[in-house]
DNA sequence: TTGAAACTCTATTAAATTAGTAGGGTAATA
DNA sequence: TATTACCCTACTAATTTAATAGAGTTTCAA
């Protein structure tokens, strides 16, 4: 299951790419416009922050923007931001890999032998899919 | 993340599937040869029979086998057994749909459009894999 | 027919994660 | 300099997961 931090995070992602010009937006008006808890929303636009996605601004007029133009923003990027590892089991995972303590042969493994293809299907659907892709 | 019973429940068919003949096998030898606790197994194991892939026997000699030929077991309807939904989110799910709290316009909606592709990128995974395919 | 092997079922629980909530603090700008 | 808006920490309720415990029932072989 997608996290709600993750499925937030997007919408307050794609809600700052439809902005016409480049304006700060503040986290009230996403909240409220997305349906979204105004102080758990805070949080993860501060985690976007820190990770590079987003730019802020504080003061009257203040807010958060994208830092880069929507077409240069990767889902995989944010997925791993957001929702972890991109792999339903450890052991494939290429950022976050940890060996099984079952399992004596990974190879072998008939779990990880189809978990294999499903990151790599994920993959490919993050890969070619920017931010500028899933607004509409 | 995939589940601990998913990820043994396919281990305990893969190791069905890899026996030479269809005599029936103990939970306990299951649980030893894949290290995973006995009762989870024994748990695992009573909602593979309930949903028709596996058979039991009782008595001396008894045990679980598989009802179909590792051919005929497609991953698919497995991983709906074991893991739930193969979508990420209710709105986007063929078997388990449920519309979502927030979100006025599905169409519109940035996560939908995302997660509907992830959805069919593992569905056509779990579509081309059997049980035979996963075995080594 | 009897005992042991093996499956069945119910209930409980510890740990981890998620999805927030609460509340105060700090910085910037009109 | 007041207000707006971001920043940060801590706590918590609910849910799910991954078992664990223990008793009960069925079947088969000797």
């Amino acid at each position: 299951m997608l996290s709600k931090k993750t499925k937030y995070g997007l919408k307050a992602l794609a809600y700052l790419a439809s902005q016409k010009d480049k304006k700060p937006v503040q986290i009230s008006e996403i909240a409220e416009k997305e349906n979204i808890s105004q102080k758990f929303l805070e949080s993860i636009l501060l985690s976007l922050r820190k990770t590079g996605f987003l730019g802020s601004k504080k003061g009257k007029g203040g807010g958060y923007y994208l830092l880069k133009t929507p077409e240069e923003i990767s889902m995989t990027d944010v997925m791993r931001v957001l929702e972890g590892p991109i792999s339903m089991v450890p052991c494939v995972s290429l950022n976050f890999y940890e060996k099984c303590d079952d399992c004596p042969d990974e190879q072998a493994c008939s779990v990880h032998k189809l978990m294999l293809q499903v990151r790599d299907s994920a993959l490919e659907v993050y890969r070619k899919n920017t931010l500028r892709d899933i607004i509409s």
